[in-house]
DNA sequence: GTTTACGCATCCCCG
DNA sequence: ATGCGTAAAC
């Protein structure tokens, strides 16, 4: 069985697929067949006689790259499965696992999480004596983001602090005491965090030439998606990793860079060609996803971005409906209109996996939630509380980490501050003569207070059976759940819950044939605690916009898109993160295929200021500003609800959905001071929200207005 | 001297 | 819901 390229790829497509060897750029728009693209390119690859298992992809995340080798599989053969594939942080491990002792990194090295690093940064902080209240020195995830930032963005901590918190600038010489406590805590303890691992495997193949040589002819094509969201020791890797031959093809479009605040830098895009000179750019402007309407939308979203590369993108689709902006009285009253719409479109042709809302930050959608389990909507929720943040789950993977890796620290003193009658200081005692005695944990046993406590006992047992147990590491888990289980029972009120949790890491665990490459997998990618409710019926996905980066759904709901939530309230005017807040919305709006709705509540109840104003985002004025408003025009259509608040079961008598019945929402008005506008909204009987071009959003109360209806 | 229990603040996005 | 600081209990 062959494959019709000619057929099955536009112009475009096939000649990034067809690109022989050497350095290819493609600039890919939001739904633009990227990864079929990428699917076609892996697929003709082997297909042409490369070896599968010489080419390499680096994706996003392990997901990605899963499900596009899935799909080349099944496209060509499962030949294509045997493609390397996974994240830049993955590669990484691997490589500084097998070649790290070149430049004196030990092959048993733990991987910190954000969180891990944080506790060793807490506890410098406090061996500092920086932790006093009055002293308001920066807490430890201020500290670790400048730290990360620097390494990232390859700055001094000097510089960074000067550009981005001069605020902070008076702390500086105890920030770069903390940092270097951490260094060596790291150092001393055989610790690599996130940065660390993507700068060592950089430093790996920068100085030890045979290694390089060594991965250059392993992988003799090198594939990255998403590489606007690439930091420059990622780019730098990419093009050791390219090698001599340079067959080396990245993918990816700078309107949707949106990891910056972690040091991603989308002028690597731009700086592609200048690295490898001969580079073919390629882009790919036909969008197959959305409607013309909605691409609309999102053009005029990114059109006022200060910096892009000129892509323009356009599609066939030119029918369906404009998108909706509501104006929501107030939280509660977003949740209702969403929820509202969200059965009315069921009732409809959707499925509830074509229907997404997304948000700014992780709990924007905690009211929502409430009101989708009221109703009984399922739905799954992403890129909210990681797997691995929960306490219990740190807890086990603490004791499964001490086995490879006895000099951690911290996992020491989480696993003895889980022990009856044991505090911090004797954990620390503990800690320091199970170093000394190099006798690793069984120096426990052997030490006065502790040896005879039975918690002590069993903990010691614990360690000699995980070393007896051969073959599937989930047996090793299981054992450690087995240990903790009383533990867990004694420390949590919602045990059964967190078990159901431990059962997962246990299924998750036997999918891996080392312990230490389930324990890097779970800290590189850590699996969402998803969110499932209500039963049988398909699920709608409620998810951050940075964790719904590649996916797309029918109908796309993007809630609190207003002042101070997006963008958020930190970020300045004028600044580079602005600039990425409005890419954000760019990537939530381009998720949509055939619907879009964004809404925000007027009024919230903030605090210690009681209701506070709120105001739409910057970002929606750019779709209804500019002279006269005209509906058809723009392709926006505002639209109100007039059920307030929703009941507590909502009667099915009374059908969701929008219904404009004797509505004024739509209509033009004229106002003798404001000009003519539109009503965007109803607040109750005799109040109306209407939008003029001079004056933006205003609250009428119709019985004194001095308005006309227009039309 | 240590541990533990309790009350209080806080929380954007993430490999 | 976790993470810290302080005060009571072992």
């Amino acid at each position: 069985m062959s494959i019709n390229y000619e057929k099955e790829l536009n112009p475009a497509q096939l000649e990034a697929v067809m690109h022989g060897n050497g350095p290819a750029l493609i600039v890919a728009g939001a739904g633009s067949g990227k990864t079929r693209t990428l699917v076609y390119r892996v697929a003709r690859l082997v297909e042409s006689g490369v070896e599968p298992s010489s080419i390499l992809l680096l994706t996003f995340t392990r997901r990605a790259a899963e499900e596009m080798l899935s799909r080349a599989a099944a496209l060509l053969d499962s030949r294509c499965a045997s493609v390397e594939g996974g994240t830049f942080h993955s590669m990484a491990n691997k490589g500084l696992r097998m070649y790290g002792s070149e430049i004196d990194i030990p092959p048993d090295f733990t991987i910190l999480d954000r969180a891990d690093s944080e506790d060793i940064i807490s506890w410098a902080r406090k061996d500092l004596g920086l932790n006093r209240r009055e002293l308001r020195f920066p807490k430890k995830s201020t500290l670790m983001g400048a730290f990360s930032q620097a390494v990232n963005r390859r700055e001094e901590l000097e510089a960074l602090v000067e550009r981005q918190s001069p605020h902070l600038k008076r702390f500086l010489g105890d920030m770069k005491r903390v940092r270097t406590l951490y260094e060596e805590h790291k150092k001393k303890n055989a610790l690599l965090d996130y940065d660390d691992l993507l700068e060592y495997f950089l430093e790996l193949l920068r100085r030890v030439e045979w290694v390089r040589l060594a991965l250059n002819t392993r992988y003799s094509h090198v594939l990255v998606d998403e590489f606007q969201d690439t930091n420059p020791s990622q780019s730098e890797a990419v093009m050791y990793l390219a090698g001599e031959a340079q067959n080396v093809v990245v993918v990816g479009d700078d309107s949707q860079s949106i990891y910056s605040f972690r040091g991603a830098r989308f002028k690597n895009i731009i700086d592609f060609p200048l690295r490898f000179p001969h580079t073919r750019i390629i882009k790919l402007e036909r969008n197959y996803r959305s409607t013309q309407p909605i691409l609309d939308a999102a053009n005029r979203i990114i059109s006022e971005a200060k910096e892009k590369y000129t892509k323009c993108l356009y599609t066939v689709r030119t029918d369906g409906s404009p998108p909706v902006i509501w104006s929501a009285e107030n939280e509660h009253h977003q949740s209702v209109l969403v929820a509202n719409e969200i059965e009315h479109l069921i009732e409809g042709d959707y499925h509830p996996e074509d229907i997404a809302v997304l948000f700014r930050g992780s709990h924007h959608s905690f009211d929502l939630e409430v009101e989708l389990t009221n109703r009984d909507l399922s739905f799954v929720k992403y890129g909210g509380i990681k797997f691995l943040e929960a306490a219990h789950i740190k807890d086990v993977v603490s004791h499964l980490r001490l086995p490879a890796n006895p000099l951690d620290f911290f996992s020491w003193q989480r696993v003895l501050l889980l022990l009856d009658g044991v505090g911090l200081k004797r954990a620390t005692q503990a800690i320091q003569c199970v170093r000394e005695s190099g006798m690793g944990y069984r120096a426990l046993a052997t030490m006065p207070k502790m040896g005879s406590r039975p918690g002590v006992k069993a903990l010691v047992q614990l360690f000699e059976d995980l070393s007896q147990i051969r073959g599937n590491p989930r047996q090793q888990v299981e054992r450690v759940c087995a240990y903790y289980n009383p533990i867990l029972i004694e420390k949590y009120d919602d045990h059964p819950k967190r078990a159901r949790h431990l059962e997962e890491l246990m299924s998750l665990a036997e999918r891996f044939t080392r312990l230490s490459d389930f324990l890097a997998e779970v800290t590189l990618e850590p699996p969402q605690s998803d969110a499932h409710l209500h039963g049988p019926g398909g699920a709608l996905t409620l998810s951050t916009i940075h964790s719904a980066k590649g996916l797309e759904w029918k109908a796309v709901f993007v809630i609190w898109v207003a002042e101070q939530w997006f963008p958020h309230s930190l970020v300045g005017e004028d600044s580079e993160e602005m600039e990425e807040e409005r890419r954000l919305l760019y990537v939530a709006a381009t998720r949509a295929e055939e619907r879009l709705y964004f809404s925000y509540p007027r009024i919230w109840y903030k605090h210690g200021e009681g209701l506070i104003d709120v105001h739409a985002s910057r970002f929606l004025r750019s779709l209804d500003g500019g002279a006269p408003y005209d509906c058809k025009r723009h392709g926006i259509v505002s639209a109100s609800k007039q059920r307030e608040s929703s009941p507590r079961h909502p009667a099915l008598s009374d059908g969701p959905g929008i219904r404009a019945t004797n509505s004024l929402t739509g209509k033009r008005i004229r106002h003798r001071t404001f000009g003519v506008g539109v009503v965007v909204a109803e607040q109750g009987e005799d109040k109306i929200m209407a939008h003029f071009d001079e004056k933006g959003l205003v609250t009428l109360k119709l019985a004194y207005a001095p308005i006309e209806i227009l039309d």
